[in-house]
RNA sequence: GGCCCCAUCGUCUAGAGGCCCAGGACACGGCCCUCUCAAGGCUGAAACACGGGUUCGAAUCCCGUUGGGGCCA
């Protein structure tokens, strides 16, 4: 029987929450979720001076946001690398005790020299191994790393792969200031976290050999590795604050669903075949590590968008209204107090607008009069002539009945044939006049979702615009 | 610099020796629909980095080159 599955998502406190972060912790969650483990949260928040409750809180917000919630983690406590100083000092003092770790008085200035020394004779620096059976007690503790042989990884994603010894320094586990280094602290809490397998980024993949030759030394079994490819800008470096957004919070912000920024992480280095819209259920019945890419992907906002107008365009109306108002409202506007009407609005919105944000912007009429007439359709429309057309409209609206969008239309229509003019010549008026723009959602459904009074306040300020 | 990872359309990818003169999706072009803008339907252009092997046969396996990324400094 194969050991429970329990893996783990360690963010640093030190920023916002990345979309590489999340795409990290959504494959984690997943594999827990697939395999109906424990998904854990560790905060590493040992580099004190960068690290903030602020990005904290923001990191936990993001992480709810896009509904990952976690087994384990704060704000329970000894999530916090912080609150583990013990736990590392107690293992150091084991590997001392076992003579897998020794202490090293060379002083920066000594391995400085000897690094040069070795760049010199164009070789790699390597510690010596100089304070290796000295029974120093104090300094910094190497891990003593045998001098001959290869230590495999075998990677979930990337295969076994080798690093030989002799490329690997008895590196640092604890400075001479006894502070814990960062690999040694993430074996410890790994350790002591059961975690079976440790899905993370690309760029960890270097470190591993020395962690596992750590977890041997602790006389630990070592969990399964999975390394992520990373993501990538447009100019395939790693996606960075120069490339754009990177904040979840900020596609959050921008009006992205948290089920599309899902749906596009997961797809990104990930595929099921031909499909591109999972629901979240789909997602984890057939996520499997196996199936993800060993290669870089970059992040591509217009696909991301494209996922986005796909949820925008399906999501449940009430849900869509739940998700839109607060753009609404930083827009400085305010949805219509009757619920089913602000619906009915997003349903002509919808396949408009890619972002929630977008949404607003298009459909901005609904919430307000037209400040403005687009200038280049008033000069050719609002004529003394169209002033007339309008006025005939006006007096044909006042007595509409039913004011439905079906009925305007059959209305639309007899009146086009009796002024002789095409449909759309009184339409592209008459949307002129009630949302100020030459684009909008269509015209009947407009004025049915503003209602007469309303239809008929725009179309006497529109003639009253016409001098 | 040393070590490690990676390499299919512009982008995300399918492809685990013959099903592939390479499939899907985004983006892009055209046509249709149409009161505008969208959405939708149909359609087009677009890739196996390069060079050697292995094999009857390679996008798929091996080696090298080139390019990109990462880690250690």
């Amino acid at each position: 029987m194969p050991a429970k599955v329990r893996v783990r998502f360690a963010p640093s406190p030190t920023g916002h929450l990345h979309v590489g972060g999340a795409r990290t912790a959504l494959f984690n969650w997943l594999y827990a979720r697939h395999h109906g483990g424990a998904f854990i949260l560790r905060i590493e928040d040992t580099d004190r001076s960068r690290s903030t409750e602020e990005n904290l809180g923001a990191i936990l917000d993001a992480m709810r946001w896009l509904e990952l919630d976690w087994d384990e983690g704060p704000p329970a406590a000894g999530y916090r690398q912080t609150e583990r100083f013990d736990l590392y000092r107690e293992h150091a003092q084991r590997l001392v005790a076992a003579g897998r770790a020794y202490y090293c008085a060379c002083s920066p200035e000594q391995l400085d020299a000897e690094r040069k020394a070795a760049e010199a004779r164009k070789e790699t620096f390597r510690y010596s191994g100089r304070c290796r059976d000295l029974g120093l007690t104090t300094g910094a503790l190497r891990l003593r790393i045998p001098d001959e042989g290869t230590t495999v990884v075998d990677d979930m994603i990337h295969g076994p792969v080798t690093f030989d010894h002799r490329q690997l320094d008895d590196w640092i586990l604890v400075r001479s200031d006894g502070t814990p280094t960062y690999n040694f602290c993430v074996v410890v809490d790994d350790v002591t976290m059961g975690i079976s397998h440790v899905i993370r980024g690309n760029d960890h993949l270097s470190n591993t050999p020395k962690q596992v030759l750590c977890y041997e030394a602790l006389d630990y079994p070592v969990p399964a590795f999975a390394h992520v490819s990373m993501i990538l800008g447009a100019d395939r470096a790693r996606l960075s604050k120069r490339h754009g957004a990177t904040s979840v919070q900020a596609y959050r912000e921008a009006g992205i669903l948290p089920e599309a920024l899902v749906n596009y992480l997961a797809r990104l280095g990930w595929s099921s075949g031909d499909q591109e819209i999972f629901s979240r259920a789909e997602l984890i019945e057939r996520f499997d590590i196996k199936d993800v890419s060993s290669s870089g992907a970059i992040f591509d906002q217009t696909k991301l968008e494209w996922l986005n107008h796909e949820y925008i365009k399906t999501l449940d109306g009430a849900r869509l209204a739940a998700a839109v108002t607060p753009f609404v409202t930083a827009a400085g506007l305010t949805p219509p107090a009757d619920a089913r009407r602000f619906v009915g609005m997003l349903d002509t919105l919808r396949e408009r607008g890619k972002t929630l944000a977008e949404l607003v912007e298009v459909g901005r009429f609904y919430f307000e009069r037209p400040r403005e007439y687009d200038p280049r359709a008033a000069a050719k429309l609002f004529t003394p002539e169209g002033r007339e057309r309008l006025g005939a409209l006006r007096e044909r609206l006042a007595r509409a009945e039913p004011f439905t969008a079906p009925a305007l239309e059959a209305l639309y229509r007899a009146t086009a044939d009796a002024m002789t003019v095409k449909l759309g010549d009184i339409a592209q008026l008459t949307r002129l006049a009630v949302t100020g723009r030459t684009a909008s959602p269509p015209i009947f459904d407009v004025l049915a979702l503003l209602g007469r009074e309303e239809t008929l306040a725009r179309l006497d300020a529109a003639r009253e615009s016409i001098r």
